[in-house]
DNA sequence: CCCTGGCACTCGACTGTAGCGAGTGCCAGT
DNA sequence: ACTGGCACTCGCTACAGTCGAGTGCCAGGG
């Protein structure tokens, strides 16, 4: 518990040193390379004291000291100042986002420049539908039994499906189903849509009821239900940095766990207001993440969150530096969606 | 050059017993393990040859034999039978790919499969926009000077764009320009587009001529010009199958390389009507990929191409099962579509 | 002429030993 | 409360020795 300044100090020189270096780090060194006005034997009793208390530990008797995740947690709550961005990053930023032509573009172009900037791997959670509103419903006839129902969000988001109806269909009846829809839906937020959904069917005009019904069925299933949400994964090769030291020599259950959705989701996606979310080590619930840190954050035009992005890195990694610049490409994000 | 049957059995044996065991395989071994019917010595003297003629060598002078990039070449192209697919595996294929609401989860879908049944890395080029053709496009007004511009391809591929006008404009002149351009376009090859667009735009009544010119411009510029291919990729984990051994202990280069799509599009984007390629070690002609061997097909409704799907794997793969799995997967997948 | 058994040889993998050195914990002294 | 000193631990490296799988070659036999 008594934590006194110097022991902090100690704190906050381990992990500095260790995440330069990447390797133990010992009192005689310490001294060496940070004013802490003590001697090596005054920083070994400190360290005792921050071993017994969990925060650091020797990999073998004879070695330096590592943080711990515990360790590690401490040091980003209390222990690091923000590293301002320089403004090589800054124009980076800019230079790399400008000039997207698409969603797609803009997602993809985000998730490379943030692999490459913190030289992590990089994800990117699409703008959430649920938390999308709906600016546009169009259908689009295929043939007289098929509909391409096209649903464009509010934030850029398109998606498409194709309805097979229960009978053929005339082009007026198209027009009136898509006016009906549009009248109903539009503006209003994909996670209140069901009811809405409901009372289209209902008050529909008996001669297009059948289609739209089958209509509301897949926009209810495929849209709001299962509401599919989307990920951009870059920089994987990162993880290959640091040799085999970071995560304990295998790659395997890292690789495994990015390759899921859901587990990506899990990680960025339950993003709150304005707040940068730090897992290290062991907080993490998925198993096979237990070697790998998450800085992640929500992003979204103006104050509104509409989507999680974030960096999955080792447990050893430059906190200050990575936070600041997942920080900073959010909010240029949320500026590029802005102005849309 | 003086290969006689015995010979190239040899060189089977070995690459079968290589693939299966990842270690060199000695000769006393392969006589245990294959009925040659002659004694080790023999196969001996026959391993010289093979070594002399570049088919396999030693890692070390005192062990066994490795088969080289041209060994398997040899062995894929004369000595591989085809190894039909299993029953499981096909069911496994079918109830995978049944139930895809979309080209997006058809895709998703597909990749998936593939590396799960090769325990490979896969890639599956979405349908190429410049092998489909136009089905049909759509303008939403989303105000009065921004439209979103959607072309649907037959292929199932939905590409969209916000095109921002010089000019205020009408729900009317929409409808008109919705008109001329499906008038004109549904139906023709991307490919072939670009002089019916100039066409387009010269025809169109000066009412809407300048609305027409930037649409055209977006259409010529983001959909035909840069004809924004998309990539899918799955089971990257498998890659950290069989420890450090394949890809001589770095997964970097790979990992790099699987990053920049245009280097997959290279790939597998290059298929040939119904032939399968493999690629093995060396043939392939970007650098980071030396270590590994690709096997890819095209897939398409019937007997058109539309677009390629294939596997990456250690030099030291299952060559005939790969080869006949990626086949199986881009048939399905091509009947699938041609059901759209 | 081709195949075979035998034999000497090579060389990587593994084991055990020894010395080195970074780093620690503890203690007595200021 | 801090410091210097000292004994101790233990991983790392180098080195020597042994083992054994596998080879190349050769002489003999069908």
């Amino acid at each position: 518990m008594g934590l006194d300044d110097r022991k902090l100090a100690v704190l906050r020189a381990i992990v500095e040193d260790y995440v330069a270096t990447q390797e133990p780090v010992g009192s005689k060194a310490l001294v060496e390379r940070h004013q802490l006005g003590v001697s090596p034997a005054t920083v070994r009793n400190d360290m005792a004291v921050l071993e017994e208390e969990g925060y650091i530990r020797q990999p073998h008797t004879s070695a330096g000291r590592v943080p711990t995740d515990r360790g590690y947690r401490l040091f980003v709550d209390r222990l690091s100042r923000v590293k301002p961005l320089s403004p090589a990053e800054r124009r980076a930023i800019e230079r790399f986002l400008v000039g997207a032509v698409d969603l797609d573009d803009v997602v993809h172009r985000t998730v490379r420049l943030l692999a490459q900037l913190t030289r992590q791997v990089a994800v990117v959670q699409y703008p959430s539908l649920a938390r999308s509103s709906v600016r546009h419903l169009e259908l689009v006839p295929i043939s007289t039994t098929r509909l391409m129902l096209v649903m464009i969000a509010d934030t850029g988001r398109v998606e498409q499906r194709l309805v097979e109806l229960p009978a053929p269909i005339c082009a007026d009846d198209v027009t009136d189903l898509r006016r009906l829809m549009n009248e109903k839906l539009v503006g209003t937020r994909l996670s209140e849509t069901p009811p809405l959904v409901q009372a289209l069917v209902e008050e529909a005009p008996a001669q297009v009821r059948p289609a739209m019904t089958t209509l509301s069925t897949v926009l209810l299933e495929t849209l709001v239900e299962r509401h599919e949400e989307r990920i951009a994964l870059a920089g994987t090769a990162n993880l290959t940095r640091g040799g085999l030291l970071d995560f304990q020599g295998s790659l395997r259950p890292i690789l495994e766990a990015l390759e899921e959705e859901v587990v990506l989701l899990k990680l960025i996606g339950e993003a709150e207001p304005s707040t940068t979310r730090v897992l290290i080590g062991d907080e993490n619930e998925i198993d096979n993440l237990r070697a790998a840190s998450v800085v992640s954050t929500g992003y979204g035009p103006g104050a509104t969150i509409v989507g999680g992005l974030g960096v999955l890195g080792p447990t050893r990694m430059d906190y200050p530096g990575t936070i600041a610049t997942v920080r900073a490409v959010a909010r240029y994000v949320g500026e590029l969606l802005a102005q849309n």
